[in-house]
DNA sequence: CATGAATGAGCTTTCATTCAT
DNA sequence: CATGAATGAAAGCTCATTCAT
């Protein structure tokens, strides 16, 4: 059984996402985790279930702030359109903040797929929150109605994490403000001139 | 040294995307693959230089695919915004016909950037041309100028593959009309009614 | 890397110089070398680099042990004739001592040529030694100067190595001092001026 | 079966001794030994039963001419010193004419022990008629007694084979005058009675 | 005769994982 | 709490070998 990770520890994993985003958890050993996290293989495993639980728990740590981030833009005041900038402007800074967890998880999402603790959190922190502001976006009038919000949500924050995250490792981070106008004109503006 | 493929055996592996999707290509026996494919392991290593070969393989005929209808739509008649939308719909279509791939690629999308001759088709087969089509539009006024073309045609790739694949997976092969009408209001429309 | 080994299965792996010697290291499975060892293949893995290390700490233990056999021996009191006559009754000793590890090593002279370790160690422990032993007996007159000393050296141990083998494996050990008596005949009155 | 092996393609094959003297047997690949001799891998097959009996005929070819060579050698005039003198002579020879071949065999001594045929040839080109011709030296009073005339050939079969052998590799071919020499002071002038 | 294509049969090696201390 | 030592369980990969052509 998986004991509570003490705050530490559980900091020092975060460090390990790097790793497992540049080579894959597969091509991660559970040896260089523990390297990275700077404690020995055998205390990763007295705190997680394996290697697996450990990508799972950087997942968790990134999705909890970004829903606890969206759950406060949509709460804010101000009709669906302005609450939905704020979304994409809070969405960028989690991915500033933490850059390497969003890579991981934007490099393996069919890993984050099969772990059903984080399906269930990408859903909760952004996918239910989202589709409920298009639809009440359709409401106060000030969103395009669409005919499939959640698919229209998951659109949304497959572009955005893109962007943010081909941004920070190309151009260096920094650059988020760039990337939240292009996200702005490419989506939220709209492309058309007419 | 890699032989040359034959077509059938090329045929065959493609069939294995599936699994490689679901499972992950570590999750993956190479056994298994060959046995969809319908071929010994060992002939399997007769063509291939391994598993992650297999995988190259797949989706570099699925990125050749691509590539040639953005090609074609690209450079079909029009104005850039009337040869996005051809783009939009060209791209859906070749998920259409290799959803299996498609799915294996968006889903390990670290593996893909890892394998040069993919990174290299995915710039080649689409980042490249869009961009270049962002700026055709910036320059016939059909589609407002973006700061960073290339950024917004990953993000347009993203925001396709995800809805795409989501739409295929969720509700079944078929409905792609819904996910096409989705990206144009999304992207293409604009979200916003002013 | 490779960890330091424990006493205790360092000499249980010397066991399996008898297996390695009948089949050669290629026709001997590593699970064989554990299984002789009284470890599990796992842990044979946990302390070699693999099969080729085991091989080459089995030859460091012979080479070693004769090393320290012949610098005795050559350090020892006595005109160089002397000391030579004892340096093959030491090395004969050496042989009866390790018997499995002799015959491996002469029956993969290739093997053994191509581990740098185990080239350096047959120069360092009985080549060297022999030859200076060689001139210091050309100085003192008691030995018939050899034009070159380093390939007489090899030369001797390949006798002394080869009767010795041949003889334990035909007659049986215990008749070791029919070699000595043999090489001697053979060899050392050759060389003797008197 | 094996087929009779015409003499092109057994000469082709001598060349792959020096590719298994370097590499040992299990080290060289069946394709590389068909490669160097300018064969396809399948039509190797098609004239030895395997890898291993490509190198059991490298081996025979060699102990065939040294058999002949030594027979010759001990079937001449003189007396039976004059005549090792000679088989010395000759054997140096053979080394020199198959320098390949003789390498491959004197570093996997183990492989030509588990060859019937080798091992029996071995016996029958050398060590018989040296034993004997021992004998007839003990006899004729030109060679010291041996108390195992047998354990002696084999020591200056092994003798002469690694200072041949050692010298060409380190010296380069050409300077074995110098091994013979060695040999006789080594070796031969001790055995004499004169 | 000769060979390209295909594979059966293993073996080495690797780790994730466990547990006594 | 923490970990060094040990291993069970796999699987990727290799190659000798076969055979239809």
């Amino acid at each position: 059984m998986m004991r509570s990770v003490p705050p530490e520890i559980s900091a020092n994993v975060m460090r390990a996402a790097d790793l497992i985003a540049d080579q894959g958890l597969d091509g991660t050993k559970s040896e260089d985790i523990a390297s990275v996290a700077g404690i020995s293989k055998a205390t990763l495993y007295y705190y997680f279930d394996g290697k697996e639980a450990v990508l799972s728990h950087i997942f968790a740590v990134l999705l909890d702030a970004l829903g606890d981030a969206v759950q406060g833009a949509v709460d804010g005041p101000g009709n669906a359109m302005e609450r939905l900038h704020r979304v994409v402007d809070v969405h960028l800074d989690i991915v500033a903040t933490y850059p390497k967890a969003a890579r991981a998880l934007h490099f393996d999402l069919g890993r984050a797929a099969r772990l059903p603790e984080i399906d269930e959190k990408t859903r909760a922190s952004y996918i239910d929150p989202i589709s409920s502001l298009f639809e009440d976006g359709a409401t106060d009038g000030t969103i395009r109605p669409l005919r499939q919000p959640r698919l229209g949500a998951m659109a949304l924050l497959a572009a955005t994490t893109t962007a943010a995250i081909m941004a920070t490792s190309i151009d260096g981070i920094g650059d988020l403000d760039g990337v939240k106008e292009m996200i702005f004109e490419l989506v939220l503006d709209g492309l058309s001139t007419t």
